[in-house]
DNA sequence: AGCACGCCGACT
DNA sequence: GTCGGCGTGCTC
């Protein structure tokens, strides 16, 4: 009889280990403790799972736990739960989520230096080294460096054998320099502090009651929250208040680190007793923002995904703020959609859910007024002044815009255009038929590419040469009318000499977007053009003038949730706006403007969604049926497609009512070094998620080497 | 992931 | 022959 225990390694594997507990760890060791144990010939760090006696030893060959690291203090059960629930619902590796779960301190990792030796010099000069190794050391010759460096450097997919090699020969040395610093300990659930009778704080809005009651109960429970900005973070901030002071710490999730940084005044007016918390802030303040929260000092947290692993207890009140952005879902990385791991978070831990936003994905709020538990309140937002126009930008600039925005400008306004499109954005048609040059595969006009001639989708990626007949009447094509943010730029610079114009899109750099942000802060640049990458990035409450170019566009997106998206899109816009009166909106439509845009630009949700949930009834999609999206990658495309193919044929045979929609291979997979297949499947009732989800869990055991993702659409 | 192992083509 | 580059499978 010995005592073993199960360990979870932060490796993409679904597996855990088993390893016998030397005698003198037991009773040290226990659920979420940090271990170091042997894996091959590697040394790692991973976290218990579980600990139990075995009366004989297992067939396997079972090794020895190593250590258990003094200062490293044990996660708590239900973060190990916690994550262990999210990866059997996401399907991504238990051991990745629960790295996220890391103490920022025992999370640095030692930074390794590389150089060369004496001996290293001599046989670099004798020529003797040649390849992979040779090109090391000659990069060592120069200056010390690290291995991350030179990997990177020499595009090597696997640098430690190497460096390993050359380090026993004595031609280089590595060395490490590491500062570690004590976590503070998390707190137990005994640390809610009831010293004070609740007081139920004043003045909440009425319609927000059946929220304070469900957390007062602290049976949790799930609710959607809508209404205007302010107002929802108005009574947000009183409820999370109540919370940290008279039940336990609430989380404020948000779905962008950009989106945090705008929550800045709101966090300031809790003083100390809030943190921002993402995986990108520096070292010291995340040191310092996890001691105030593990200590208790601080008990509401704003923060991007990462938050939900931390060690903070009693949880009480969970939000997730914007809920509509797809930012939520995440693909890189240990990929799940953050709602997804709110809801399980919250569920583990009985704590109030609330889902919050202007304009909420229309599945959610159909749930959510179905059950009762859709908190409506109100309020317009911001309210400017719309006109529409249904011409060609280009001529509304030469005369009607310019005649409203010349004005604007002479009085020190600010107006942003919002652009559908990065570039010049030109399209390729026929003047005899009316052909577009199409996407095969996603159907949406294919944008040509200014210098060279060639066609890109802008959604799959796809690249073709632009034909040079219509493929119908054989007539030649004409490059068509071009609107891109680029060419608005030029636009504006012709029609507004001598004003500076700044084009704010993805792809210029953070240190060029961090310069033009400056300017436009500054007031220094007052004409701006953006993507919906620029809605993220630009300040709220700046502009007093708005120009929406084509935003119908976005409703022809070959994907069921583009309406939504369109009205998330527009709100986004609206919020740039000065909050007081006065404002304008600009609409510019190529055909009368579709009746989404009207009511995204007037507030009217409640009427966009009636509309959108008939057109979900009749077409079968979500909230009436349910998409899976399936990824799968190997470490070749062959790998890929092979497993795709015999993953179809085993969907087809074992689950009769399953439709499919896909195969494809994706965005990324034309990118020569990606390697990814997806497909698409719609099943019709919830409970065959489960059955899908534990089919691909099995898929997965069969097929080691396939990389598999889902996402899910209820 | 990261490491070992084994296969294949280039070059002493 | 054998060295280095690259694809595959395993790790308690």
């Amino acid at each position: 009889m010995s005592t073993y225990c199960e360990v979870l390694f932060p490796l993409p594997v679904f597996q855990t280990f088993l390893y016998r507990l030397p005698a003198e760890l037991t009773g040290k060791v226990r659920v979420g403790s940090k271990v170091v144990a042997p894996l091959g010939s590697r040394k790692l760090a991973g976290y218990v799972l579980e600990v139990k006696e075995l009366a004989r030893e297992p067939e396997f060959k079972v090794r020895e736990i190593i250590s258990c690291p003094p200062d490293s203090v044990a996660l708590p059960e239900v973060i190990v739960k916690f994550a262990l629930e999210l990866s059997e619902r996401s399907l991504t590796a238990p051991g990745l989520l629960l790295e996220m779960a890391e103490p920022p301190a025992a999370r640095e990792k030692p930074r390794l230096r590389l150089t060369i030796t004496e001996k290293g010099l001599k046989e670099l000069v004798s020529g003797r080294l040649k390849g992979r190794r040779g090109q090391i050391l000659s990069l060592l010759a120069e200056r010390q460096l690290s291995p991350v460096y030179i990997k990177r450097k020499l595009k090597l997919r696997e640098i430690n054998s190497y460096l390993r090699s050359l380090g026993q020969e004595g031609l280089l040395e590595i060395r490490e320099k590491a500062t570690r610093k004590k976590p503070a300990r998390p707190v137990g659930a005994d640390n809610s502090r009831q010293l004070v009778l609740p007081v139920r704080p004043e003045g909440l809005p009425e319609a927000g009651q059946p929220l304070l009651e469900a957390l007062e109960a602290g049976r949790g429970g799930t609710f959607l929250l809508t209404g205007s900005l302010d107002r929802r973070l108005r009574f947000l901030e009183k409820i999370m208040d109540y919370s940290a002071g008279h039940y336990g710490f609430a989380i404020f999730l948000v779905p962008d680190i950009q989106r945090l940084e705008k929550l800045r005044p709101l966090e300031k007016a809790f003083g100390s007793r809030a943190a921002f918390w993402h995986s990108q802030l520096p070292d010291k303040v995340r040191n310092n923002a996890w001691n105030q929260l593990v200590s208790g000092r601080s008990r509401i947290v704003f923060g991007t995904r990462s938050a939900l692993f931390l060690p903070v207890r009693p949880l009480s009140l969970v939000v997730v703020d914007e809920e509509h952005d797809d930012l939520y879902y995440q693909s890189d990385g240990p990929s799940f959609d953050a709602r997804e791991a709110a809801e399980v978070r919250a569920g583990l831990e009985k704590s109030l859910l609330i889902f919050s936003s202007a304009c909420p994905r229309v599945s959610q709020y159909h749930r959510h007024r179905q059950s009762g538990t859709l908190i409506d309140l109100g309020g317009a937002g911001v309210q400017p002044r719309v006109s529409f126009y249904q011409k060609d930008i280009a001529r509304l600039l030469k005369k009607e815009l310019r005649e409203e925005i010349s004005p604007c400008l002479e009085a020190g306004g600010r107006i942003f255009f919002l652009a559908n499109r990065k570039g010049y954005a030109g399209y390729l048609f026929c003047p005899g038929c009316g052909y577009v040059a199409r996407c095969p595969r996603c159907r949406i006009a294919l944008n040509l590419q200014k210098k060279d001639g060639e066609l890109s989708c802008g959604y799959c990626g796809l690249e073709t040469q632009a034909p040079e007949e219509c493929p119908v009447c054989h007539q030649k094509l004409r490059p068509g009318r071009i609107r891109g943010s680029q060419y608005l730029k030029e636009q504006l610079q012709v029609t507004f000499p001598g004003q500076p114009v700044e084009v704010l899109e993805e792809g210029a750099g953070e240190k060029a977007a961090e310069k033009s942000l400056k300017r436009i802060v500054s007031g220094k640049s007052r004409l701006v053009v953006g993507t919906e990458y620029a809605l993220r990035r630009l300040p709220s409450n700046h502009f007093s003038f708005l120009v929406l170019v084509n935003p119908e566009t976005s409703l022809n997106r070959p994907d069921f949730t583009a309406a939504e998206k369109t009205v998330a899109l527009v709100r986004a816009s609206l919020e740039l706006l000065r909050a007081g009166e006065g404002s304008t909106v600009a609409a510019v439509t190529a055909g009368p403007p579709p009746e989404t845009i009207v009511q995204a630009l007037s507030g009217d949700y409640p009427g966009f969604f009636e509309r959108e949930i008939d057109y979900r009834r009749l077409l079968n999609y979500p909230p009436f049926s349910f998409l899976v999206e399936v990824g799968l990658d190997s470490r070749s495309l062959r790998g890929a497609g092979r497993s795709s193919r015999l993953l179809l044929e085993q969907l087809g045979r074992d689950f009769s009512g399953l439709e499919l929609l896909g195969p494809k291979v994706s965005r990324k997979a034309w990118r020569k070094e990606q390697r990814e297949v997806r497909l698409m499947v719609r099943l019709s009732a919830e409970t065959e998620i489960e059955e899908l989800l534990s089919y691909l869990k099995k898929f997965r055991m069969e097929k080691p080497s396939t990389r598999l993702w889902v996402r899910v659409w209820r």
